[in-house]
DNA sequence: ACCTGATAGTTTCATTTGTAACCAAGTTGC
DNA sequence: GCAACTTGGTTACAAATGAAACTATCAGGT
């Protein structure tokens, strides 16, 4: 992280109570200290969170689309059509974050629904021409962005970093507290 | 990720519509295509989330702890005191957010705060014994959890993985859309 | 057919979150 | 010494979120 050396910079050394902010070691028992910003899941959430915002703000802008809307289009733009449920798959997020997402994106006319004449209570969803057009031209920009974020990470650098998440996340998936 | 192998899987094949999810291609005008779960921002947002949920729930059924409150306790429980604002750029949390972790966990007996006598704007924080005590018996466990996180990963991997994620996370701090 | 239990999706409600407005204390310039 | 601006922190309001309750449809057993 660059945005600070220290992660305590502007405080008032020698205030009227005294004490200035004293390094606190507070060890666990094998010795190692806790360091607020060396912790891996701090690290990972400034990480992932900067990121997502950029991106939010950008689709948001450009698109007036939410990171779910976005997510639901960026599906549907590649396989279609599908149900509420597989979308749920798909993209990791929860029903009704998908529900609400699909629910705009209905009414914004970028995508259409249809029940699913074999079993009536399924909606089977795709893109609308509009839709399509939309995703056409977020999809490039997403893409580029992705690019720059890794542009000086060497070949090997890249494959390591995808490695890295994929082992990470399945390791998330089975580490309890 | 391993949850599935593909990100379409319970789906309908053949239902009375007619057309199954066929996959589809649209490509960036580089012949790269978009596919979310290969798409950087996403898996970091995934991964970021699952580690984060796990920590939220512990720090949450054990301790009554938000990680906003956590994370105020660890940079108290390292360096103190601080002012608010010490530690909105030591978490990288901003002031609202920060305001409010300060207000639960004073109310809970974990903090004290002072105000800083050559500023009265200024609130000194520092840990409670009673925070204290808490701090001290979280922080081996979130070392604990980082530790298994990374269990299966070599000392190199270790080390790849600190330096990809500071120099993406420098990246972002620096790319736009 | 009819009751029971599962599944697809939506709605409700309470909590969280962030932006912007705000207040209070300090600093600067005249 | 006082208007104008800055800084530290809180409050207010609106939007996003998620758990749980709910509706509608289907499937299975009797």
């Amino acid at each position: 992280m660059s945005e600070s050396a220290s992660p305590i910079s502007g405080n008032s050394p020698g205030s009227g109570t005294g004490s200035a902010p004293r390094p606190n070691p507070a060890r666990g028992e094998d010795g190692k200290s806790l360091r607020l910003e060396r912790f891996l899941p701090y690290r990972l959430s400034i990480l992932a969170n900067r990121i997502s915002s950029t991106l939010a703000r950008a689709y948001a802008e450009t698109f007036d689309l939410t990171i779910p809307e976005w997510r639901v289009m960026a599906v549907l733009g590649r396989f279609a059509p599908l149900t509420a449920n597989a979308i749920c798959e798909a993209t990791q997020m929860d029903k009704v974050t998908v529900s609400r997402a699909v629910q705009r994106l209905e009414r914004a006319r970028r995508i259409e629904r249809t029940t699913d004449a074999a079993d009536r209570r399924r909606v089977l969803l795709r893109l609308s021409a509009d839709g399509l057009d939309v995703y056409g031209r977020i999809a490039p920009l997403a893409l580029d962005y992705e690019e720059r974020l890794i542009a000086d990470l060497t070949p090997e650098e890249r494959d390591a970093l995808v490695l890295l998440i994929d082992r990470l996340t399945d390791m998330a998936a089975r580490t309890e507290i």
